[in-house]
DNA sequence: GCCCGTTTCAAACGATCGTTTGAAACAATT
DNA sequence: AATTGTTTCAAACGATCGTTTGAAACGGGC
């Protein structure tokens, strides 16, 4: 019973971090709140974690590999025979669609802080992932790439198509406003594949145009 | 020289504080970085503008007012004979632009912050100008929009493309990994032709998509 | 029942936050 | 030179921050 008792209060400190973090950023999240919405007390974060920057750094590994999973899916699929632009288009979909869900709503928002403001000391774990991420990205949209494009147009591209699958609060609340207030599974799937649509044609537009 | 001199520090602390709050935001903002930075003591917030609150609210609202600004010349440009969409095209290529410009890269940051998580007390006074967006953006798109477009439709796109013309960070990173460390000025106006591009193109996509 | 390593918690720590205070410095008028 | 109102500044205020501490509570092995 120990270890599962252990990993409990752990688990429940992780995943308000997860809340309190997407919602208020690293500077504006206290400790004390966390440990609240936890349901125990401040000394908790530093007996578990170490620390509050270990415990953020901890929630944002948590984000990105989700993130990295979903893209690593989305390649596994491009190897196989699948047309090109609808394993893209569905990649782009599936984040908007998990960007769009109420109470999923909080990996967007959380990589929307450290996209701003990356906390220092966290950006060098950070910039692996980035640069892994980055990697993927252009591998996922390189059927979209003519041959005499160069490496920092692709990235460019990469970072433009991607940062449109995670849609700021603005455009989210305004989603979720025509969607009401319960969305029905189809109608978020209409509003992540127009979403998704949009994205696509920004980036063929960017691929399309001629090398600088 | 009374009023030139009062003026002369109050301006440093907004300019300062425009610096200030855009690389770290509210919370992480200190009033005493600010001050530091604008060469006076800790008083001087408070003195010039009430508090800490009041000083993020004047910086808040000449951000808002640039870009209201922007677009109201834009309206008017659309009122004459002029094609909707080269109108649309210019105001996203300017807005882009301003994000681009190393030492302007702050309107866009600071935005950035306020959509992620608006101050509250702050958000009262933000909902006027965001209202106020909102209008004169769906008055700029009008022209593209067809009749039987709702209104959340409508709020819908005119975000998207909004959110399109302050490209986050990693993307301004990325453009500027392209354009080298002292941007020529006409391979930035490509840059932002570029991506205004992107904007447009997705703006299509979003408006011609069936009615849901 | 006793013991031992693990986990929880109330209390307190030093540091930093935004703000206030009261006096000194300043510019302008008489 | 004296006076007035404005602006600056060092110092301190209470509050809150992240973290530490030491003891109490807990669970499993003997």
């Amino acid at each position: 019973m120990r270890e599962a008792y252990r990993s409990r209060t752990r688990q429940r400190l992780l995943d308000a971090a997860r809340e309190v973090f997407s919602e208020f950023g690293y500077n504006g999240a206290s400790v004390r709140q966390i440990v609240s919405r936890a349901g125990t007390n401040v000394a908790a974060v530093n007996y578990h974690f170490g620390g509050k920057d270990a415990l953020y750094k901890e929630v944002l590994a948590s984000v990105t590999a989700t993130i990295s999973d979903d893209m690593s899916t989305a390649l596994e699929h491009l190897d196989v025979d699948q047309d090109p632009l609808a394993v893209i288009h569905g990649f782009a979909r599936r984040r908007i669609r998990s960007g769009l869900k109420r109470r999923q709503f909080v990996p967007p928002r959380l990589m929307g802080w450290e996209l701003i403001s990356p906390k220092l000391g966290i950006r060098s774990m950070l910039e692996g992932h980035i640069a892994e991420a980055d990697a993927q990205l252009i591998a996922l949209l390189s059927p979209l790439f003519g041959p005499e494009i160069d490496d920092a147009r692709k990235l460019l591209i990469a970072r433009w198509f991607f940062s449109n699958t995670m849609p700021p609060p603005p455009v989210g609340l305004a989603a979720a406003r025509t969607l009401g207030p319960e969305p029905d599974e189809a109608d978020l799937d209409a509003m992540a594949t127009r979403l998704a649509d949009a994205a696509i044609a920004g980036l063929q537009a960017l691929a399309a145009a001629a090398p600088s």
